[in-house]
DNA sequence: TGGACAACGGATAAGAAACTCTTATAATCT
DNA sequence: AGATTATAAGAGTTTCTTATCCGTTGTCCA
């Protein structure tokens, strides 16, 4: 019942790319360094993101990564079906022939509401939604349990 | 993001034990055959339960297992936590030593709300609860989004 | 046109987790 | 004592995660 590492890499580097303007170009060796993540490895996590448009990449001398679209536009639930496929929550709903109750089974049926809860928070929370509540850490103007209540309430 | 086979394999065996009264000794081999599960891995599966007084285990001949308490007193959450252990959603919640930015980082904050959010739905839910739902879902009494809806006015 | 730089793609691999099966042991009943 | 059942331990297979490395390709610039 975990987020891979891969989804972690993904958002750190995808907040360090909202600090600045949408179009500017990010060295994978710089991102990698800024936010101490493994650069050989952050490089398949930029290209599953490129693949579905939350980042473009761009090749060649003075090539570099830059965000897709501004940051209020990119969901939390984007960037982890983009990186770790869809959510499933319970094998079954990930592949029906799995189960033959597909269904008509009280497991199936709850798991799959859990499903719906979760993509609903995934959904309701946006890259610049994390980036208004570090700064506001950073800035000590929010403490933490203030923090979790502004990002639940949208949920 | 998903909860393992052994979960599933949990649930079921519960729920063919909770269609008796509390105190009925099953053999593992019948419920293996009845609910189409992998016999040796379902040992451990109800070994886990065992550990946490879900279920009780009977050695010897008219051994086998019964339920620990009654169906409405068992959470899903505690089915989950028992067979997969704690529900983290994000590895630097399960060990915070992972991050230099224990609790000073916004996606931990986030991903911990969504821990609390999941774990909500989990411990709303009993064993009761999926029977119940089961057998409306077996007598045609219940469409599938009705039953959905169920769940969720509890969560 | 050629060289330098940066992403791309594929191969590889250690490690963990998931899953299955086998064998031997301990407890209990008849 | 003998039959039956859970318990315990372990090996083995497969898959996923988390990387690392290297040769290739595309792009810019001098």
């Amino acid at each position: 019942m975990q987020v891979t590492r891969a989804v972690d890499y993904g958002i750190r580097a995808l907040m360090l790319m909202s600090g600045q303007p949408v179009g500017t170009r990010h060295f994978l060796q710089d991102l990698a360094q800024q936010g101490d993540l493994p650069r050989n490895y952050l490089v398949k996590v930029l290209k599953s993101l490129a693949c579905v448009g939350i980042v473009r990449s761009h090749r060649g001398i003075k090539g570099g990564f830059s965000l897709g679209r501004v940051p209020s536009e990119i969901t939390l639930r984007q960037v982890v079906e983009a990186i770790d496929g869809p959510v499933h929550v319970m094998h079954c709903i990930a592949d029906a022939r799995s189960c033959n109750l597909a269904g008509r089974c009280a497991p199936e049926v709850f798991f799959r509401e859990l499903r719906a809860v979760i993509l609903r928070s995934l959904e309701n929370s946006t890259l610049q939604d994390l980036l208004d509540m570090q700064r506001r850490i950073d800035n000590g103007t929010a403490c933490e349990t203030c923090a979790e209540h502004d990002l639940v309430r949208k949920a």
